[in-house]
DNA sequence: CACATGTTGTGGTATAGACAACTATATTTA
DNA sequence: TAAATATAGTTGTCTATACCACAACATGTG
């Protein structure tokens, strides 16, 4: 279980083992883990190196202690991904609609000095440009545009597109964690190509969503251009902390 | 310094104590605070324990700490209320323009359902109603309509709305701290009365916002409608993490 | 029975010391 | 001079121990 002899950290290890049964629903809310002293005694540890593992863990929401009593698994933490941003597809979920997605295009095109500025990357140099009709309950929500350096994420197919979250692939298959993002909300008129779109008159009122995503580090991962129809669509956030 | 004998723990005390010195300005972004071992002679407390106390300020953002180095003050944390959820004030500021704000009412009222609701509150209730035009650069911006039940906070007139911030207010003159928001965002077109204060044309695409913020423990503290003109307004928000 | 009192187990705080890993600087060596 | 080496100082990890405060339960006492 715990291997002494690792270049790992030893509270590390059980840091992450805990998290781990945590995550796969073997330690569920409201779950006693071990006392400290046990585990100690378990795998030959001292008990403030234990400590060290749980206090982490209690910080970041998994667990909470009572004194007298023990460590306890701490509610799930509900916590979106950007708290409150979610994605296209949680935020339909979430108000029960069953969200899809119409592919319009998948091309590799260079950037132009707009978007090179919101990417930080060359101008001409290679971005996806995807186009897509989102869809709620089958009913044409908002046109979404999006654009990502081809140069930071390889590989990506219109296939993938379909298939799989953006947000996952990107996660699964580079080193970036998308960690915050930047939107932009503003109301404005459908031209014609929007309000054919989206079914919707042309001069009605839409919302159109710029939505910057970085990294960690702060490198843009991806720009989006997203235009709603207002009559369908109110933009919720929660923010907390 | 350090009291050996209070019952307010040593760590504690000594986060508190480098926490202020950050705050007030005496430690700056960049410097180096004392190292550990320094720290534990100068107190005469153990390393361990004063780690504890660092650990805490590092895992909070206060300090940064850089192996065989030492421990630096981090960048000041810029870190609104509410992570990018700013108030129209500080939100006009970061725009460059001068904010404004002219009263149109200010009544205590009997809270309707809808209201009360909100506010998670009796019906009937007093509630404070607030009305007012908020300017940018002396141009009007937004007509805007405060909730605030006037059992949880007391002493609310027109003269310390129109001189203070109500933030400032709320948390100088009571318990509570606001800590979330809810935000629902939405397009819709300015009727009679809006334009007329807005001083748009009526039927003019507007965006309306209605704010409900929450303390710690989650309770109600304000509901808030707002209607933004939206040829003039962007609605903008950071979320990190 | 009701109430006080121990006892045991829990997390909370604190100590003193050890070695590892890393940085920067000074010193020695080729 | 330039490169290797030592040295001192830093944070990172870990140990073994001690005592405190609190919770739960058992036990004794009135």
């Amino acid at each position: 279980m715990i291997n002494k002899k690792s270049p790992i950290p030893i509270y590390y290890q059980l840091q992450e083992q805990i998290k781990n049964m945590i995550e796969k629903g073997e330690l569920k809310p409201g779950d006693t883990i071990s006392s400290e002293r046990q585990y100690a005694e378990k795998f030959k540890i001292s008990r403030m190196t234990i400590r060290q593992a749980l206090t982490k863990l209690v910080d970041e929401g998994y667990l909470y202690r009572v004194k007298g009593k023990g460590t306890f698994v701490a509610e799930r933490k509900i916590e979106q991904p950007l708290q409150g941003l979610t994605s296209f597809t949680e935020d339909m979920k979430s108000r029960g609609m069953k969200p899809g997605s119409k592919p319009l295009s998948f091309e590799v095109i260079p950037a132009s000095s707009s978007i090179a500025n919101h990417l930080a990357i060359q101008e001409y140099g290679p971005v996806y440009e995807i186009k897509r009709i989102r869809l709620a309950d089958d009913v044409p929500m908002a046109l979404e545009t999006t654009y990502i350096s081809a140069n930071l994420i390889k590989g990506l197919t219109e296939e993938i597109m379909i298939n799989q979250s953006l947000y996952e692939y990107i996660e699964d298959h580079s080193r970036v964690k998308i960690d915050q993002a930047e939107q932009i909300i503003e109301s404005s008129i459908a031209d014609q190509m929007e309000s054919q779109y989206l079914k919707i008159k042309k001069g009605l009122p839409v919302m159109l969503i710029q939505r910057k995503s970085f990294s960690e580090d702060g490198t843009p991962i991806e720009f989006v251009k997203s235009v709603y129809r207002a009559d369908r669509y109110r933009f919720m956030i929660h923010m907390k902390r």
